[in-house]
RNA sequence: GUCUCAGUAGCUCAGCUGGAUAGAGCAACGGCCUUCUAAGCCGUCGGUCGGGGGUUCGAAUCCCUCCUGGGACACCA
């Protein structure tokens, strides 16, 4: 895969542009060197060295080719050297360092142009088609309905959205899908619970069942149903009441969750119903076709899966010796579904208690006749809440969990969203309720919409002042801290494919920071607008532009707001 | 016990395809508001990258092993 292929010329900004003339530029003289057979396999890795006296960009070429060439990284560096056309690269100078090292130093004037390719693609910038557009379904959430969504869930539903936006810039064609559990034993037991929590609003003597669900949610529902349709429900068969209770249970629990993950900025293009794979006959085409490729033996009276064949640590079974099925097999028929809808990468996003459930889902994945890699996994860890220092202890069962809905109300969206999107989701992750809740410089969310703002302030009175941004006079942006903004500017493309390519929407939030520490560092050193000069003041006004363009766009990609005044 | 994820500054965490002197925020200390928002900036202090082996020109990064912690190991979902 070529350079050019993965990033697609049209969508290159000025840093890109460099940095793949000087890539193209290196094979060319590794080739007319005759250092390798075909140097345009090589894949060149060119970064930014932390020590700005090492240049713009250093390559380790030289000391990676010394197998190849059989000869000392440094001889490389210099064969290369003499065989190096720069013109139309922008290199300065080349330095030999080190080991091997090759430090470019790079003219600064092309730097300016990023702030042209900015403004123009605007809400699109950092847009690329590094994903080709690879078909992604990516499943997350799918929270049981029976209940309110809590903690984890707000982390999954986060990290998985902030994915999923990331993957959609980089060029990936997402498919967001929220898999329900609205059917099996979990529903049962919502419908008992609610009719015992029915009995009890009405003053009645109420068996609620020890295992079900004991969130307030249940008794909150259970008091409006009571109040619409009263005592003679109870009145109905067993059969009949159960259905009453299942079905507004499921309704009014679904569209809880449904208007919860909706507040929380998080939408699904698919809400995919379990109940529909039996209604459909995919459980048992499925299960069928584990059977036919020889995949299932029946013992104890129950019918099992050969998932040892694949790699899992036991057997599983698919139908239980009182003739129901686990968990396990509609979500073999629910992947076997997503595969045939034509999907090339199937991305879960799952919390930590189902870790090992993955090399049972892709052994299942392995005997359906796919390859087991086209699942992937990404866990959630869990989420720990501490107030005034201490653990918040959390029980579903009790029903004393923190919801998505409290801690939003408590600590506000923004701050929620960002808290996870800057972390790993593979991560532990010690949520503090007190960081979270101060509006003040320890609490990272403010510190780049901050920035935001800042811009925005700057933009107002350059209207009332006359001033208008333009990119006529770009080369007066020279300073040290402009240049350090340009390339800031400049690297957030290729921040989003990297993102998307290792599926790590954190690293946005990472950027985020840095991108608003360059500015913030830039806005107390150099001053934008400048009566005393007007090009240079309309060029900054640009390049801040820019920058606020930057912030907001990667800002969206994790669900934070952008706002114009704090 | 088996599997799995993690262990980096006092705290919370980044650290890319293995690269040069391991970074940021907070905390601590010292500076900067007659100038576009001080929710900001500049500086100082702070590290045996859990321990030990190995691979490599080069390891926080890859491999092995041990220690510590989270999680998972159902005819539950």
């Amino acid at each position: 895969m070529s350079r050019t292929e993965l990033y697609g010329g049209k969508l290159m900004n000025a840093v890109e542009q460099v940095q793949q003339a000087i890539k193209e530029a290196l094979v060319a003289a590794i080739q007319k060197a005759n250092l390798v057979e075909d140097a345009n396999a090589l894949n060149i890795h060119l970064e930014a060295p932390r020590n700005k006296a090492n240049g713009d960009y250093a390559t380790n070429i030289a000391m990676q080719l010394t197998k190849l060439a059989k000869k000392p990284p440094r001889a490389i560096a210099e064969a290369i050297l003499e065989n190096l056309e720069t013109e139309g690269t922008n290199i300065e100078k080349i330095d030999i360092a080190g080991p091997g090292f090759m430090n470019i130093t790079l003219r600064k004037d092309y730097l300016a142009e990023v702030v042209a390719t900015v403004l123009d693609q605007d809400v699109n910038y950092g847009r690329t088609d590094a994903g080709h557009n690879e078909k992604i379904q990516v499943e997350f959430v799918s929270a049981n309905p029976t209940g309110d969504l809590h903690l984890g869930h707000a982390r999954g539903a986060s990290v998985g959205d902030s994915l999923c936006n990331v993957l959609d810039f980089a060029g990936y064609d997402v498919s967001r899908e929220y898999y329900i559990n609205d059917a099996g034993n979990q529903i049962t037991k919502l419908a008992k619970s609610l009719e015992a929590r029915y009995r009890e609003a009405l003053g009645l003597e109420s068996d609620m069942p020890e295992d079900g669900y004991h969130g307030k949610d249940i008794i909150v529902i259970a008091k409006e149903l009571s109040a619409e349709y009263g005592k003679d429900v109870l009145e109905k068969p067993e059969e009949e009441r159960f259905e009453f209770f299942r079905e507004h249970g499921l309704k009014h629990e679904f569209g809880k969750l449904q208007k919860d993950l909706k507040d929380f900025r998080v939408d699904f293009d698919v809400w995919f119903s379990e109940t529909s794979l039996y209604k459909e006959g995919k459980v048992q085409t499925a299960l069928q076709k584990l059977k036919n490729n020889g995949h299932v033996f029946e013992q104890d009276g129950a019918t099992w899966f050969r998932s040892t064949t694949f790699g899992d640590d036991k057997d599983r079974v698919l139908i239980k010796s009182d003739g129901s099925y686990t968990y396990l097999t509609p979500d073999i028929a629910y992947h076997e579904d997503k595969l045939r809808r034509g999907f090339d990468k199937l991305i879960n996003i799952w919390g930590a208690d189902h870790h090992g459930y993955i090399p049972r889902m892709k052994a299942a994945i392995e005997a359906l006749g796919y390859d087991r890699d086209v699942l992937e996994v990404e866990v959630i860890q869990m989420v720990n809440l501490l107030r005034n220092g201490e653990k918040v202890k959390m029980s579903k069962r009790t029903g004393n969990a923190v919801t998505l809905r409290e801690l939003v109300e408590e600590v506000g969206l923004d701050a929620v969203r960002y808290n996870f999107a800057m972390r790993a989701g593979d991560t532990h992750l010690d949520f503090d309720l007190d960081l979270a809740v101060k509006q003040s410089n320890e609490n990272p969310v403010y510190y780049a919409q901050y920035a935001h703002a800042r811009i925005c302030s700057i933009l107002r009175q350059a209207s009332e002042k006359g001033f208008a941004a333009s990119i006529d006079h770009l080369d007066t942006l020279s300073s040290e801290k402009d240049i350090e903004v340009l390339k800031k500017v400049g690297d957030f493309p290729q921040i989003v494919a990297d993102a998307a390519r290792v599926r790590a929407p954190h690293r946005i939030a990472n950027y985020i920071q840095e991108l608003a520490a360059t500015f913030h560092s830039f806005y107390n050193a150099e001053k934008v607008l400048d009566d005393d000069n007007k090009e240079r003041s309309e060029a900054r006004l640009a390049l801040i532009t820019a920058v606020r363009i930057t912030l907001a766009n990667a800002l969206k990609l994790i669900g934070v707001s952008a706002p114009e005044k704090m």
